[in-house]
DNA sequence: ATCTCCTTGCAAGACGTTTTGCATCCTTAC
DNA sequence: GTAAGGATGCAAAACGTCTTGCAAGGAGAT
């Protein structure tokens, strides 16, 4: 359900009715019209140098109480804003930052951005986010873009891009990397909620509840957070003191879709598994669409566990035991992060923050 | 569950590891080190003047094949980017619009930023957003801080907002507004889904169906497109010569736990309504918790509708009938809207335009 | 061959800030 | 009474682009 509007065309529904073309303002255009007085006006009416009107704002320099009030006076009279972009200019700081996303669609991303915003809006940042779809073209198509805006940093979770992709940018401006990635300093700051660990942790769960055959559903390899969490996977059958077989791993998509199909191999199979851990919710989600369609009891016989605890996890039937992945938190760390850097004199030292994760046991395992 | 986050302190379990202070960088720096090349760099390059490589590139004045190559070629071996801030300033067009929304968390909302980026990316625009979280003093500082930044336009779903806040923006900058709202046309032209049709054939549904005692939950009165929802209520049980009384109305917010309080009150009634339209899959979800808590069957005992049609509409038992609401398709139609003012020459009409909703039924009703 | 007009290119002035070097005036200390 | 120094304020130069007025050259028309 979550790939619908994607995948099917839209009709083009719409009723448009077309109003008068030019409404008569009932207010009066004041002086206090935005926008469009700069800081000479300010200046000529206080009867002041424009230098002055920028010491009083940025305080760079002392003013004489009495100018200072009267400037101040004048700017609130006049409605006066500074101009961000001419700011900009001078200063080389945009107060902009940029996230990237795979999937907005993926509830986990905006509350990424909610937890961003938490941190950087205070800060006087704000973020310009883009959805890449996943695809390599987009995401080289957004750094591309972002660099022309000059933005001060960058929020990335991103998917296909390579090292060589990231380096360029990397050297331009703080970059901090979303997700479960690989270490690498040269490429800014990680933080993940310890995506190899939560995922381990979560198969050990399975193991001590007596499941015998454990299968792993994941994303493509190299994608975001994919390689790390099956590295977990593995980990934990490995000091069980087992191995999963190649037949038992399936590598789709991060959808709902993409996690039914692999399921419905791994089902229709002889030896089928008797528990399934998802590397999201979606795929998990998906997984239970493919058992309910077999007639499989979750989790008589079959367990399934997602990761992430999206708000869908606790509504569908059964409801999905998963790894938390505290998306908010996550986006505070990140915001904290590109924070340190932007607001830091020298260089900072490279940092990785995980961000502590925990299970949610619930019906599904 | 959708304001677990919100509510809860997050309790800050960090682990940090700090690495190398310095890196030593692996790759050459070249002179394709990004955006630290300027105009006139490329225009000491090629043996030409800033001006010419200007046109080169904007193509507003026609420029010999010969030396539009060769400045190309420089532009091409540099990796020179245009500064978008520079041109902004003299320009006046920062591609920038503004996106205002009450809650991100509202898987709606995400899915309209992306049908708006489906029009506005590829016409060069990006979108700063901003969440509100539906309070007054959000609202306006976000709308303050456009300002300053000089967004080109805005796509905003006011909760809070009056008329005399957004007027002066709409003077400044081109505005559509998102929602249910007013039709007001010194407001900026108005996407929705019309609310109104869409809750009075639900409610026209319920009735058809045999419910007799029809209740409503709304958000509060005059924040987004609660007035119009609530009024589409009212016309459909006109219609059918019925009149809701005051005590079959709750109006709270448009949350999952405003949802359940408000049923829980409701249902607690002696008299208790058999079907309840809320203004929201959110809210609806929450009286199907307060349903499940007094063991009261849905549909059999009580019907249960939604509004918006989100993912988790399909997702909880019993499955949500509810209103479709194409967020996507309706952030397009901002998009549009709004490109259509960017690009006009003079003055555009006022328009309203809306989107065709549907109801779907599944098991809530 | 002369005149006109089109093509092509350049120089310089915006756009709205911040920043820096100087000038002035007033204290304070001697 | 004078020198030193702090407190204030100003003018002008940036930041990187787009735009406008003007000039030089070449082609076509008469």
């Amino acid at each position: 359900m979550i790939l619908k509007s994607l995948l099917m065309p839209i009709d083009n529904a719409e009723t448009e009715r077309e109003g008068v073309a030019h409404i008569t303002p009932n207010v009066l255009y004041s002086e206090v019209d935005l926008a469009r007085v700069g800081m000479t006006e300010v200046a000529a009416r206080a009867g002041v140098s424009v230098t002055t009107v920028s010491h009083v704002l940025s305080g760079r320099r002392p003013v004489a109480e009495s100018t200072r009030t009267r400037v101040l006076q004048v700017i609130e009279q006049l409605g006066y804003q500074p101009d961000t972009l001419a700011r900009g200019l001078r200063t080389r700081r945009t107060m902009t930052v940029g996230l990237l996303v795979p999937d907005l669609t993926n509830p986990f991303y905006p509350m990424v951005l909610r937890g961003l915003n938490d941190v950087l809006v205070p800060a006087g940042y704000h973020a310009i986010v883009c959805d890449t779809d996943g695809t390599r073209e987009q995401e080289l198509a957004f750094l591309r873009e972002m660099a022309t805006r000059r933005v001060d940093g960058m929020v990335i979770a991103p998917f296909q891009l390579t090292r060589k992709d990231l380096l360029s940018h990397a050297k331009a401006v703080p970059l901090v990397r979303l997700g479960d990635g690989p270490l690498d300093a040269d490429l800014g700051d990680l933080v993940s909620s310890g995506g190899e660990d939560g995922m381990a942790q979560m198969v050990r769960y399975l193991l001590e509840r007596g499941s015998r055959r454990v299968a792993y559903i994941g994303g493509p390899r190299h994608t975001g957070p994919s390689d790390r969490r099956e590295a977990g996977f593995h980990r934990a059958l490995a000091e069980a003191g087992r191995v999963a077989g190649d037949d038992l791993v399936i590598r789709g998509g991060f959808t709902r879709d993409a996690g039914r199909e692999a399921a419905e191999v791994l089902l229709n199979r002889a030896d089928r598994p008797d528990a399934i851990a998802c590397a999201n919710d979606l795929i998990a989600i998906g997984v239970l669409d493919a058992a309910r369609k077999l007639d499989l009891s979750v989790p008589g016989d079959l367990a399934v566990t997602g990761y992430d605890d999206i708000d869908a996890a606790s509504l569908v039937t059964p409801a999905l035991t998963t790894v938390v992945n505290p998306a908010r938190e996550v986006g505070r760390a990140c915001g904290e992060a590109l924070l340190r850097r932007l607001t830091a004199d020298g260089a900072e030292p490279y940092r990785e923050v995980v961000i502590a994760n925990s299970i949610v046991r619930r019906d599904s395992a």
